[in-house]
DNA sequence: CGGGAGCTTGAACAGCGTCAATCGCAGTGG
DNA sequence: CCACTGCGATTGACGCTGTTCAAGCTCCCG
């Protein structure tokens, strides 16, 4: 259903990675510190080696509303108008490459094809944000991090691996605010998919997927997770 | 807050729209028609000229979603991995030009300044977007509905007129569907909104925005619909 | 070992979804 | 031109799920 198979990328070129090397800097930054912020001049593209970055946007009466997690590889500072539309926040520690615009853009419009590499990281990124607004009109709690799980074991690229052990490395609060509910509910919705057997989770911090059937209904929210079926079938009369 | 005046795109060269004009044709849609469908090939871009379009997905488990009402100048029909990701329905009677992709792509490798082109729509779509996911995440009805109607306004290029009468050409179910919420809820915001003062409607379809302040405090969730406090005075006491 | 932020749990409330019945409008055919 | 017909919109009643507020707990980090 989901096409991860087909995600293979196209890699740069030799020539390409050569040219973004010549201005390319690494950069560090630890768990918090703001990378760049929302209507700030867009000064450089970032590309993240490794770590987790949240883009988010602060809204007038509420709070934080994250926009996105971004994961190795993944290209943040994407602007509009000369300035950055959302802010970038780390949420691990984390090492990107940073691209200074005025540098960057004349290479651009000398490679085409460096062009086109970025074109198609727009396009999927639209498609993300599509999933993620998905995600956010799901009416159920459960649902909603049930695609959440699903999404973050697509961006670790562990698809399909039932076994495998999942890390979360964000905190409570930032799921909430990315997939638009409660801490509480948050808590709630780990503790539902855990007891009805979809989930499985050693800590806060690290879980697997037990039954993957069992997720998938629950994110179509063709089946309750409070109705333990499959996971208790005792108790069933 | 919205930067709309910013928003006067970068038109197309005479020698862009010209390469285009050669290969595009107009298609026509009467309300109702399918456009294209999620997951067939892409076969073609469309820009739309003239009526309204939605994108939109099926889901599994529920009805369908409704990713963005597509206006005129908008481009429609962007791909990944040869398939369009959305489908496409029009919903009201439907002008807009056809470009084969086959036709397409050869030329954007020669005009980089229509890839360029290309890059901007896509750049501002995926902000666009990002403004539907923070939509969703609002949690009142009243504030969904009133950033929608805020939406509207903008996509009809009447931002800051009061008094201008907007149109709303898509049915409840389809707000419904962007929403996230059901159509009843809906109906019941409309009625919110019209009621403390916020908008006035002519009928189903037509609607005035009446006290910006009002509706902008409701968006924010920093005031409650149904304490009709500026619009009602009396029965206060 | 202590402090504090983040997480969890509980209880009460409120808003939205759902179901069902009715209404109103638009498009159709006579 | 008007009546018919059917879909979409509206209204009401009810239950459920998530929010909110408050308290206690855990874990991480100093």
């Amino acid at each position: 259903m989901w096409d991860t198979a087909e995600e293979s990328e196209v890699p740069l070129t030799g020539v390409e990675r050569a040219v973004l090397a010549e201005i390319a800097t690494i950069a560090r930054f630890k768990r918090g510190e703001i990378i760049f912020k929302e209507g700030d001049p867009a000064s450089a593209l970032f590309s993240i080696i490794d770590g987790v970055v949240k883009l988010y946007r602060m809204q007038v009466g509420a709070e934080e509303h994250v926009v996105r997690f971004m994961f190795a590889n993944d290209l943040i500072g994407l602007a509009e108008f000369g300035k950055y539309v959302n802010s970038a926040k780390s949420v691990t520690s984390t090492t990107l490459y940073k691209m200074p615009t005025r540098a960057l853009e004349p290479r651009l419009r000398q490679n085409p094809g460096l062009e086109f590499h970025i074109l198609n990281k727009l396009s999927h990124e639209l498609r993300r944000t599509q999933d993620h607004a998905l995600v956010l009109a799901k009416h159920r709690a459960s649902a909603k991090l049930g695609m959440f799980i699903r999404m973050l074991e697509a961006d670790q690229n562990l698809a399909g691996v039932d076994g495998a052990e999942l890390s979360v490395p964000m905190p409570r609060t930032d799921i909430a605010a990315y997939l638009g509910m409660s801490p509480e509910a948050v808590t709630r919705a780990f503790a539902d998919l855990v007891s009805c057997g979809a989930l499985s989770s050693r800590d806060r911090r690290h879980l697997k997927i037990v039954d993957r059937a069992k997720l998938d209904a629950i994110i179509a929210e063709t089946e309750d997770p409070t109705s333990a079926s499959t996971a208790l079938p005792h108790r069933r009369r």
